[in-house]
DNA sequence: GATGAATGAGTATTCATTCAT
DNA sequence: CATGAATGAATACTCATTCAT
């Protein structure tokens, strides 16, 4: 009669996991006290955090895990790849970009700032389940652009670094650093920035005509 | 003859504040006790460090205020500004990311990226004495070379995140992230791509001949 | 039947503000540690002590603040004004000082005295709950009798006070410095005497008979 | 040449003393430090303290007891004796009074109040070098003014503890419990009033005309 | 499932006291 | 005499975790 209890119980998981979720990324792991989660999670009590998770660390790896496979990249590559450079790079900057505007995701990259130093097992995890991903699609769309001929072969490893970079670093001087100028920028202009660099660089000499 | 001894007070205070570096550049401001803190500094009592600081924070803060002033940047703008792109980006590119080799300065950068969502004044901080003048050193130089005519007019601001974004990604991918292929990459490659790109890009149309 | 057990929170409460009028009363709010109420409340952890209160001085607070609601003094102006002024006094002599006499209220007097220098705010406190209440009522007697034509015209603001500081003097003499004289002196003895002076004073020109 | 040792070092001994006796009134034993202390003694190092005095309690006694012996009380029998009650008692009720005023003393009253509880001794000792030598006077005076005639016979140590009581009342109204009404009252009117109720008290019946 | 009282192991901080200089 | 660095013991307070209800 009564809905399945697993369901049940499954969002009382979940919604403990949502709580978490915002406590740590501004409070830290160690800031982050089970009551604090409790309360976030709609008034419950401490105690009941332990009848779902073993323990703090189980909660946190938890929601890690469990989130990061929620985050969604450009992860049509069949679409993605008949793009041309201009295009292709612009959809992945903002996919990549996008993805950080989200909340929770904002949360989670602060997470992984915060905590990767003290648990290494973060560093692994997120590198798996979010990194590695983006720099596959990356690195593979960069590979066909050069087999197509329309960029120059070079380490696609760096290449793909670089480009992220370019972009990544807005978000820190946003988010982490607060940088005033970051501030005012828009997602188009970064990851317009990006590609015009990533494809001709800024130089005069032998580029094409001014921006 | 030789210097005077008053320093031994000075030096007891040193002592506790390169403890501190290391004990909070691996377990984080919160993680890291006095007593950690006090074994590090050569097993004096965790009392000791009030005679020298105020509390924790102080000592935290002291210690990045004195650290960030001793951190070296490219500060000869008179000889930079001489220098073709190609040459100033590349010594510019090495001085940054050599900052970042010395030990002490990759524990600096892990605590601004660990803290600074705890304290707000971390990031004021780190912006005042690091950010800041390594934007206004790059931005200078950026200008410099529109207005010679080598590179094509943009928004610097934007220019300059990119450029160091591409150099910066690169450490945290491997202080942070540790992802194998990051390892694995020199100084000079990091620095030689982000300079190729920042200058030429890496499409081939309209581009150099190939790298 | 029974009154319901949700009595029981409150009594873990009320068992640790017991413990800590004993343990402040003869220590001191400074002296006083938790440790040493968690074991006059029956052996408790110090911990739980911050179940039920914000900190130490919480606790001490909540103690006086509802210790003070608890002081039953002479408190029914009907019958009291219309005793005579050997009556009336006699009556408010005893009540106060037999006030004096249950073990808590000389743990509370205790602590007015001692802690009323560190915390100016249990001065305050002090005045409002126990003082002006006092005061009030002996003044409103006094003033009736002197309308009634029993009593000389005075400032009973000061007649109050000397009439209380004669009785309490002996609590004093009694539990702070131990007199030996003190110590032998019933309560009858005490309200007698300062009830004959109050009203006849003791020079022979003009009084009464021998005492 | 220079000044003899001992003069220079019991200054420096009465120095401390007297910084000593500023603190704890307002700080109380346990809660003065001995830093605060130093300082206030004209910024000596506290570890000074240890070359004039066994430790911080031994500072605390030898403070009381020296400070206790310099209180002047109306310590001139000889002439009190011939004075009739109104003048007597006024006399010792001034000079009791007076002395309470002087900052030293209100300390020294204060701290008695303070600390008798968690050190027994210091009652002792008040009661030795102050309160015993003033309940001495006051008793001979009422006995001789008995022996004459003046005042009825009567317990004269419920009498005077039943005079000084009413007058020290006022004390504690006004510098613990900071009563606005002590406040504004002189040593003059609270003298008058205690010595006219020991005298005459305040019934109409039976008394002297009105006040 | 759910609560929240209870514990115990920690942690920052204070401070009297000592002692080398 | 005098300093102040250094210690160690104490203490208020926090919090993850447990468990009886």
């Amino acid at each position: 009669m009564t809905a399945p209890d697993q369901t049940e119980s499954s969002d009382r998981r979940r919604q403990i996991m949502e709580a978490a979720l915002k406590v740590f990324s501004t409070r830290g792991f160690q800031g982050a006290t089970n009551k604090d989660i409790a309360e976030a999670a709609g008034g419950i009590s401490p105690g009941l955090i332990y009848h779902y998770f073993k323990d703090k660390q189980d909660l946190f790896f938890s929601l890690l895990r469990e989130q990061g496979r929620l985050i969604q990249l450009a992860d049509d590559p069949q679409q993605l790849m008949s793009l041309p450079p201009r295009e292709g790079l612009t959809l992945i900057g903002h996919s990549y970009l996008g993805m950080l505007d989200a909340p929770e995701n904002v949360a989670i990259f602060r997470i992984i700032l915060t905590e990767t130093l003290r648990f290494p097992e973060v560093a692994d995890m997120i590198r798996q389940t979010i990194v590695d991903r983006v720099f596959r699609v990356l690195r593979a769309y960069l590979q066909h652009q050069i087999d197509q001929g329309h960029i120059r072969p070079h380490d696609t490893s760096l290449g793909v670094r670089a480009f992220l970079g370019s972009i990544v670093i807005n978000v820190i001087a946003r988010e982490v650093l607060r940088q005033p100028e970051a501030l005012n920028t828009t997602n188009d202009q970064i990851v317009a920035m990006a590609v015009e660099i990533f494809l001709h660089g800024l130089s005069r000499v032998g580029g094409p005509p001014d921006v």
